[in-house]
RNA sequence: GCCGUUGUAGCUCAGUGGUAGAGCACCUCCAUGGUAAGGAGGGGGUCUCGGGUUCAAAUCCCGACAACGGCUCCA
C-alpha cells in the first residue's frame, strides 16, 4: 500500500528481508536464495532449504539471529560487478537461483518472469536494455544481488516479526521448483507493529467463516462437496434482501428480469470463446445419447440467445436483461476458501445490448446503482480501469486496434466520473473486453474487488448479434456485462466481515426477539399479538420460549446480534408499552423510555423500508 | 493442482500405545424468573475414511478425503 512506498519504510523493510536472509544463511548454511521483495506491511524471502522444512517453531530462532544482526549494526555497502563476474560469484556462492536471474539479465536485460522479479532487481522491464553491470549489497558476511535501496546499517531496523512460512513457486510458475517463502512484517515503531497485529486479530474475529457458523448463516457439508455452500434460513434472508435491493434499483433503470436453465450445449461456449480458455473449469455432462453439455459457468451465452431470438430494431435498444442465478466452476480445491471462492456462486448478473452511442449512458446507470448500493452498505469505493496487456495479446479475443478504441471510449467515461483518481489495471481485462472494476474498502481498511461493468465486443461477434439501424442496415450490437455484488457468496464474505456480523435492521435475519418473562396466559397472549402485528408489517420476529432466565435469553439474543429485544412480562401486559433493548452498534437518535407496541413496530418497519441502521427508539 | 499444517461430540478444545473427556449447545425435571450465563439430572463419538505395524492404535506408518496458511489460477 501507500505507506510501503515511503522511501524510509520501504528501505527498512527491504533491509529486513536481507537481515532475515543473513540470519537464515547463518543458521542454515548452504541455503539457496530466491528473491526477497517488499510487500504490504513487510517483506518476504524465498529460500530453498532442501529437505529442511521451516515451521513457526523456527521463527524464534531466526528472529533471535536477526536481532543479533541488528545489534551488530552492520553497514549496508553497495558495490557493483560486471555481469560475468556476478555470474561467477553466484556460481561460487552456490546460488543457482541468483545465477539463473543473472543469466537472464545478461541475455535479455530482464528476468521476464514477472514484474516482481524485475522490480526487485531494479531493471528496466521493457526487455530492451542488456545489462552490463549489476549492483550488490553487503552487510557483515552476507552479500546479495540487489538494487537497493537500503538503510545505512542493520541497526536502523525497527519493529519486525516473522509471520508465517508457505510454499511458493520459483518465479511464480507452477512448473518450477517450490521454495519456502518466509513472510515478515516490519514497522517504524513497536506501536505500529502492535496495531498491525491487533488488526490481524480483529480480522480473525470477523472472519466470515467463523461468523457464518456462529450466526447460523451457511454451512459446508463434506457429503455435498467442497466449495458448495448451503445457506440456512437466516443466510438465505440476507441473500434475498441484498438481491432485492439491487433488483429494485435495476427495475428503476429499465432492466427486465429473465430466467434461463443451468446447463447448455457445449456449442454455446465454443461460440462465446469460453471453451477455448476455460474448458478445464467446466462441469461437463454427457447425455445418454452422447451429446455434450456443460453446467453454466456464466450466463452471457444464454442471454445472447434471448437477444438473438428475434430481429431487433435500433428503436428497441438498449435491451437490458437482469437475472440472479447460480453458476458453477470447477475451481481447484486449493483455491477454495469459505464463501470467498466457491464452486457454486450466484451472480446478480445483467447484460445490456445497446449501440455504441448508448454505452456511456448505460455505464453511468450501472455506476449509479453501484454508488447507491455500496453507499447504503457503508463502503468506500475506488475504481480500477482494467485493460488488456499489449504484451500478451494472445490471451485476448479481438484485434489490438479494436481493444484500443473500446478502451478509449470506456476510459473517457471513467474520467468523466472520477477524473484521474482511478487505478490502472493493465492486464486485468476479461478476455473479451475491458472492465471498470469497483473496489470496496471495508471497516478495517482492506479493499476488495466487488462490482464490475465490462464492455464486450467479442461475444456479439461470436453470436452474430445485430440490430437494424435507421437506414435498414444490420449493425453489430455492443454488449455490457454488469454485476453489482458480483457473486452474492463472495460479496457476503466481504460484507459479513465489514459489519462483523452486526447487520443493519433491514438486513438482519431476525430483527426482533421477544423474551417472555414467564409462561402466564396473559403474557403468552400479549406476545402472540405482538408477533402477529409484526408479521403483518413484514418484520422478522422470533420468540424465545426457553425455560431459562431473562438474563440468559438477553445474552443469547445479543450473541446472535439481533437488533431489537423485547422483554415481555406483567408490566408490558398492563401498560401495553414496551422498552426495546437496542443492539449497541445501532445509532439511537432520540431515546424514549417506553413506546406502545404499535409505535415500536411501525418504527422498525420504517427503518426496514428506508434501509438505515439508526433508530429513534 | 503444488508446498506446509491440521482433522476427537452440533461448536470450541483436552487426551501421545493399554479400548474416550471438559465447557458450551441439546433433552428432561425443578425454579415463574425483569435486561449478557438460576439449579439438578440425562442423551450424544466406528476419535474423517481405508490400509499397515503391534498382544494392543484416537495415539506410530502409508494412502485418500476435507479444512486452514500460502503459491498458481480466477470468464
Amino acid at each position: 500500500m501507500l505507506e510501503s512506498k515511503q522511501p524510509g519504510l520501504y528501505a527498512m523493510r527491504h533491509s529486513l528481508a536481507h537481515i532475515m536472509a543473513s540470519a537464515i544463511t547463518r543458521l542454515y548454511p548452504g541455503v539457496k536464495l530466491g528473491v526477497g521483495p517488499v510487500i504490504d506491511n513487510g517483506f518476504y524471502y524465498d529460500v530453498d532449504l532442501g529437505d529442511k522444512q521451516l515451521s513457526d517453531a523456527d521463527f524464534e530462532k531466526i528472529e533471535a539471529e536477526m536481532r543479533k544482526i541488528v545489534a551488530e549494526n552492520q553497514p549496508f555497502e553497495r558495490f557493483t560487478k560486471r555481469i560475468n563476474e556476478a555470474i561467477a560469484w553466484a556460481d561460487e556462492a552456490g546460488q543457482p537461483y541468483k545465477e539463473e536471474l543473472l543469466h537472464d539479465l545478461k541475455r535479455s536485460g530482464t528476468t521476464i518472469a514477472s514484474e516482481l522479479d524485475s522490480e526487485e532487481l531494479g531493471l528496466p522491464t521493457d526487455g530492451t536494455n542488456k545489462v552490463e553491470e549489476v549492483s550488490f549489497y553487503r552487510n557483515g558476511e552476507f552479500t546479495d544481488l540487489c538494487r537497493g535501496p537500503h538503510v545505512e546499517s542493520t541497526g536502523a531496523a525497527r519493529a519486525f516479526k516473522l509471520m508465517r512460512v508457505s510454499g511458493a513457486y520459483w518465479r511464480g510458475k507452477d512448473s518450477n521448483a517450490q521454495m519456502q517463502r518466509v513472510y515478515g512484517v516490519g514497522f517504524t515503531t513497536e506501536k505500529e507493529l502492535r496495531q498491525y497485529l491487533a488488526m490481524i486479530e480483529e480480522a480473525k474475529q470477523r472472519d466470515h467463516r467463523k461468523l457464518g457458523q456462529e450466526l447460523d448463516l451457511f454451512v459446508f457439508s463434506e457429503l455435498i462437496g467442497p466449495g458448495l455452500p448451503l445457506f440456512t434460513p437466516r443466510g438465505t434472508i440476507l441473500r434475498r434482501q441484498l438481491d432485492n435491493f439491487v433488483q429494485e434499483m435495476r427495475d428503476e433503470y429499465g432492466y427486465q428480469e429473465v430466467s434461463i436453465p443451468h446447463i447448455t450445449k457445449k456449442d454455446a461456449y465454443i461460440a462465446s470463446g469460453h471453451w477455448d480458455k476455460f474448458e478445464h473449469e467446466l462441469f461437463k455432462i454427457t447425455t445418454r445419447e452422447g451429446h455434450e453439455f456443460a453446467v453454466k459457468p456464466m450466463n452471457c451465452p444464454h442471454h445472447t440467445q434471448l437477444y438473438a431470438s428475434r430481429s431487433r430494431s435500433y428503436k428497441d435498444l438498449p435491451i437490458r436483461y437482469r437475472e440472479t442465478t447460480t453458476c458453477y466452476r470447477d475451481e481447484q480445491t486449493g483455491e477454495l476458501s469459505g464463501l470467498s471462492r466457491v464452486r457454486a456462486f450466484t451472480q446478480d448478473d445483467a447484460h445490456v445490448f445497446c449501440r455504441t452511442s448508448q454505452v456511456e449512458d448505460e455505464v453511468l446507470k450501472v455506476w449509479d446503482i453501484v454508488d447507491r448500493f455500496y453507499g447504503t452498505l457503508g463502503f468506500e469505493l475506488s475504481v480500477r480501469f482494467s485493460t488488456h496487456d499489449p504484451k500478451t495479446m494472445d490471451a485476448y479475443s479481438g484485434s489490438e486496434e479494436k481493444w484500443q478504441s473500446v478502451e478509449e471510449q470506456l476510459l473517457s467515461i471513467v474520467k468523466s466520473k472520477v477524473g484521474e483518481s482511478y487505478i490502472a489495471g493493465v492486464g486485468e481485462a476479461a478476455f473479451y473486453g475491458p472492465k471498470i472494476d469497483f473496489m470496496a474498502k471495508d471497516a478495517i481498511g482492506r479493499t476488495w474487488q466487488v462490482a464490475t461493468a465490462q464492455l464486450d465486443f467479442n461475444q456479439p461477434e461470436g453470436f452474430d448479434l445485430t440490430y437494424v439501424n435507421e437506414e435498414g442496415e444490420r449493425e453489430r450490437v455492443v454488449m455490457m456485462h454488469a454485476a453489482i455484488m458480483g457473486s452474492i457468496e463472495r460479496f457476503l464474505s466481504v460484507y459479513i466481515e465489514h459489519v462483523a456480523g452486526r447487520f443493519p435492521v433491514w438486513l438482519a435475519p431476525e430483527q426482533i426477539r421477544i423474551i417472555p418473562v414467564n409462561q402466564d396466559e396473559a403474557v403468552k397472549q400479549f406476545t402472540k399479538d405482538v408477533v402477529a402485528n409484526a408479521k403483518k408489517l413484514g418484520l422478522r420476529v422470533a420468540i424465545d420460549y426457553d425455560n431459562e432466565s431473562v438474563g440468559k435469553k438477553i445474552r443469547a439474543a445479543e450473541l446472535m446480534k439481533v437488533p431489537y429485544a423485547l422483554v415481555i412480562g406483567q408490566k408490558e401486559v398492563e401498560s401495553g408499552e414496551v422498552v426495546p433493548r437496542v443492539r449497541k452498534d445501532i445509532e439511537v437518535s432520540e431515546e424514549h423510555e417506553a413506546r406502545t407496541v404499535e409505535e415500536f413496530l411501525n418504527t422498525v418497519a420504517n427503518e426496514t423500508k428506508s434501509r438505515v441502521n439508526k433508530t429513534s427508539l
